[in-house]
DNA sequence: TGACGAAACGAACGTTCGTTCTATTATCGG
DNA sequence: CCGATAATAGAACGAACGTTCGTTTCGTCA
């Protein structure tokens, strides 16, 4: 990896810090060069525009989510077991693992009323990470771990349910029980799957 | 009313449909003056400050949520059948009602890493929606229609987690059946109450 | 109807935004 | 180690931001 690709890559992991707190549209170019103590000008060569940046911001949140939780999850065996682990590395590993929490939360707001190409890529990873779920609990119904019945887009809205109440009550409304009340939820979601 | 006030009801009201896509940020000023077809200083005049537009936003958000809502559902009786009514009513009339969808979903990523006075009330209003589903749940345990040993905490987080998912798939992903799936989910959390 | 306060306006302020130049410095293969 | 090329800096841009100011128009009541 040549210089630029280096500073390009701290300039991102920088912004994702930022992007988690204020959002991709308050991600200044000038507080993020002063964060990364570069010129607006130098840093912004990198990117050529503030929406190349974003998009930037977005495929990198999109590979550090990989790493940080389904990557991990896959010592796990298919099914619940791995269904589990995702559920909790998401807990316990990226939601807490930028400064603004899940800066999917964070963006899915400022972007479900735009258009353009970084509203169309994340809503692109947040359809892959619901079809990630689906597949995941189909699996277990394969295995019979789940019901053969089980309705599998409804199962993965509720489990997609937990993690936003988990947001809302934990970092907005700052209930510190938060991530016990979305575990609690999450066992009844697999109890009544069973 | 006089005539000052009027206009600034006109105000708020068209800054609520802005507010309800761009967010509380992006309602700019100016935006708002050619909208209303005013100029800007018009405008300005009748709130001194950009943070006291946003305030008066919440404040007419809060109202309008309590009149198509919570006013309506109270010829209902208390208990299930009045949390059946502000439940449909969210589904039905709130979340529709603006173009953004709920402003309090577009509201709610923007500030929660935010402080002031204006994350301050928009806080204490979420705070208060959530009482008083717990408190609708507490008189149906009460009236006999839930057990008595539900977890009145649990059921306000699984509750308030129905319609933030209903948000992210029917508006974001843009699923059809996004809020068949949030009626699912709250008959089946019902079901589990009793 | 005339006068006085309230309401709206147009112009301008200082900042900050994203972006574009040009010039300088650092990197690295031949 | 030199020279081409990439990386960064600095200054400046037009536009938009929230806000202020002085002036003009409007409502309203004596």
């Amino acid at each position: 990896m040549g210089k630029g690709e280096e500073t390009k890559q701290a300039i991102v992991d920088q912004a994702l810090e930022l992007a988690s707190t204020v959002g991709l549209d308050k991600l200044t170019i000038g507080a993020l060069a002063g964060a990364t103590g570069m010129s607006k000008s130098g840093l912004f060569a990198h990117f050529r525009s503030k929406e190349q940046l974003q998009l930037q911001v977005l495929v990198q949140a999109r590979q550090r989510f990989i790493d940080l939780v389904i990557t991990p999850a896959l010592t796990q065996p298919r099914g619940e077991a791995r269904l589990r682990a995702i559920f909790e590395r998401t807990l316990r590993d990226w939601d807490g693992d930028l400064p603004g929490g899940c800066i999917f939360y964070a963006v899915a707001a400022e972007l479900d009323d735009q258009s353009g190409p970084t509203r169309d890529y994340f809503v692109e990873t947040q359809r892959e990470h619901a079809n990630t779920m689906r597949r995941a609990a189909a699996i277990a119904v394969e295995e019979g771990q789940f019901r053969k019945d089980l309705d599998l887009d409804q199962f993965v809205f509720e489990l997609g349910s937990i993690t936003r109440a988990y947001h809302h009550f934990g970092r907005l409304l700052g209930r510190p029980d938060a991530a016990q009340r979305a575990r609690t939820m999450f066992e009844g979601l697999l109890a009544r799957s069973h």
